[in-house]
DNA sequence: GTGTTTACTGTAATCGATTACACTATACCA
DNA sequence: TGGTATAGTGTAATCGATTACAGTAAACAC
């Protein structure tokens, strides 16, 4: 029923090989038969077929974007960046979340291992097994990862330094004088920023010839970003009989709910507790005290990665650094205090 | 490069028809015939080829989600929804978030007004004109809206409740003997909820026999959710002569820069200032004094309009609610007090 | 035994664009 | 003037699946 190129070929009195030509590579056509195909076009409200267009030359103008949550701004900003580049090289988004399920995780692997879905994947903080994402990247369509890093010469990663995030956020704290610190952090198998959140953790101490209490280390496995279980992990590790004088949350969220422990039990921060969080997200900023937290280049991230994806696209043999490793920096706010005397 | 349905019908010993029935309906197929066919799939690793699945069957598996923000819990869970329905029903999602930029919501607009691009459209949330959702409408692609209102029998709409989000916020207000409640909403052109929310605050003060004061009423026009500005308006409300003594906000993000102003100030929540937030969202939870809010169902926004969606994809001419309102409910916590003599 | 139904499979047209190749007409050159 | 380059256009093959239609063989009915 809708228009087809046929159609306009006719009105317009050419073949279609000129139709297409005028909309693809006008600078092939003659003004004078590029404005009467427009008109045509206009005239008949002609859509081009998209199925027919991506069979014949083997693109979709898609880009698939892999995240674990959508409910993350970090996250959120990076998407945006994302859907920026590709809105600017005419090209649309898939969005595939996965909720940190396996199933989801292995689902969208499967169906995007095929070239005809879509011309690149970007996969965000990947949860799935490393055989798994080895065989997204030997699929038909390029791959770029972010927070992951995998033995495939072929595959860019792009991170944020989590390391250097923890190692900041520590090392501040270790300066006020604290030394029982408690490090809030969310762990998943094969989820690479829990290993690196650990490294910069372990540095900052290394540093002051200390160690952390590994008691202090409370990494939850948790398939999402739910709030849920980390109210009880936080009241646990503040009832103790030992309890840390410091907190380093792996996000402002999780600092967040910190506060919230802390208000429960009469504990003032700072004066009591000096709390960290990181990502820099807009909560942490008009709470009492205003959040110490880390400033994460969240746009940049994706803008990076997908610089490198659409690289990749254009051309497929372009040499990519390995990785990418992206700064970040401590954002020093009203939440910590040096360490009282009377706490030590 | 990749093998095809040819490649699997040689090998099978069959013919593409046999190998394309084993695919889509297995039941016209012999049992031992699938076998070799799913065999010889497997050898091969045989990922059929969608852009001529697309082309040939005049559908892409696809729906478009088309929204102001990424970074809106509610948006957030609503699209949540939509992806779970999506993945049941063997169906992608392509993400269009406009960011509330007019030339971004034409683009998609265009874009998706083709049959091609995808097999529905849900719309949360649109800023653009009638006329041009109009022309989404009537475009091949079936449509459903959220959070909007239009003249079109065929176009169904699903609601949240926000004239009675505001309007319980509002008569909490003022059964504590409030009547000096500033509005806090956001407002863009043909942005049905900021209307709604107008229409709740009123009817709360017509039920009491009071107007609210225009004067107390800032409709912040503003494309994004960015929380700039909000601080400035804030401030100016309450350093008046005749400040308000409670503030209602359209959603819990404001509601804290209302927290984070007071801060500022020396005003104390609730005991100066009662404040509502609207949504739900978790950021209030946590604050000190918890927010008082409403309750959006925000996941079954998603789903309702998803199955409609869905239903109509299924079924063009399915008679759909032409409008379906959400229930929301108060939540009430602390940032409310009943109003002091002093300060009347 | 003939006619009819059922179960399965194959042939080939088709979806709507892109593009290699061929062709014509004009411009340009010596 | 003949030859070659250039610009613009058309013809027709092609991408890889789906599916209407036709065909065959076995089962079944009478």
């Amino acid at each position: 029923m809708p228009a087809k190129m046929q159609d306009v070929a006719r009105l317009a009195g050419v073949s279609t090989a000129t139709v297409s030509r005028a909309l693809n590579t006008p600078e092939l056509v003659s003004t004078e038969t590029h404005q009467r195909v427009m008109a045509a076009i206009h005239e008949l409200d002609y859509k081009i077929n998209l199925a027919a267009r991506n069979l014949r030359t083997n693109r979709t103008g898609t880009l698939a974007i892999v995240i674990p949550t959508i409910a993350d701004p970090v996250i959120n900003r990076a998407v945006e960046a994302v859907e920026d580049a590709a809105i600017e090289h005419g090209m649309t988004l898939l969005m595939c979340s996965t909720r940190g399920e396996a199933a989801r995780e292995q689902a969208y692997i499967r169906l995007l291992t095929q070239q005809t879905v879509v011309d690149g994947v970007l996969y965000i903080s990947p949860r799935a097994a490393p055989e798994d994402v080895l065989r997204l990247a030997h699929g038909d369509a390029p791959l770029v990862l972010c927070n992951y890093v995998m033995d495939d010469a072929r595959t860019p990663s792009v991170l944020v330094d989590h390391v250097s995030s923890i190692y900041q956020a520590t090392r501040h704290l270790l300066a006020l004088g604290h030394r029982r610190i408690a490090l809030l952090s969310l762990d998943a198998p094969y989820y690479t920023p829990a290993r690196m959140r650990r490294e910069g953790f372990e540095r900052a101490f290394a540093e002051v010839d200390a160690a952390p209490d590994p008691a202090l280390i409370a990494e939850i496995h948790q398939p999402t970003y739910a709030n849920d279980e980390w109210q009880a992990t936080i009241r646990d590790l503040l009832d103790r009989a030992n309890p840390p004088t410091a907190v380093v949350a792996f996000n402002d969220e999780v600092a967040l709910q910190v506060y919230a422990v802390c208000r429960e039990r009469g504990i003032r921060i700072p004066h009591d507790l000096s709390v960290t969080g990181c990502d820099d997200s807009v909560s942490g900023r008009y709470v009492d005290p205003p959040l110490t937290t880390v400033r994460v280049p969240a746009y940049e991230l994706g803008q990076v990665a997908v610089r490198q994806l659409l690289r990749r696209i254009e051309q497929p043999r372009a040499r990519l650094p390995r990785t990418t490793l992206l700064d970040v920096a401590l954002v020093t706010r009203g939440s910590c205090a040096a360490l009282h005397d009377n706490l030590v």
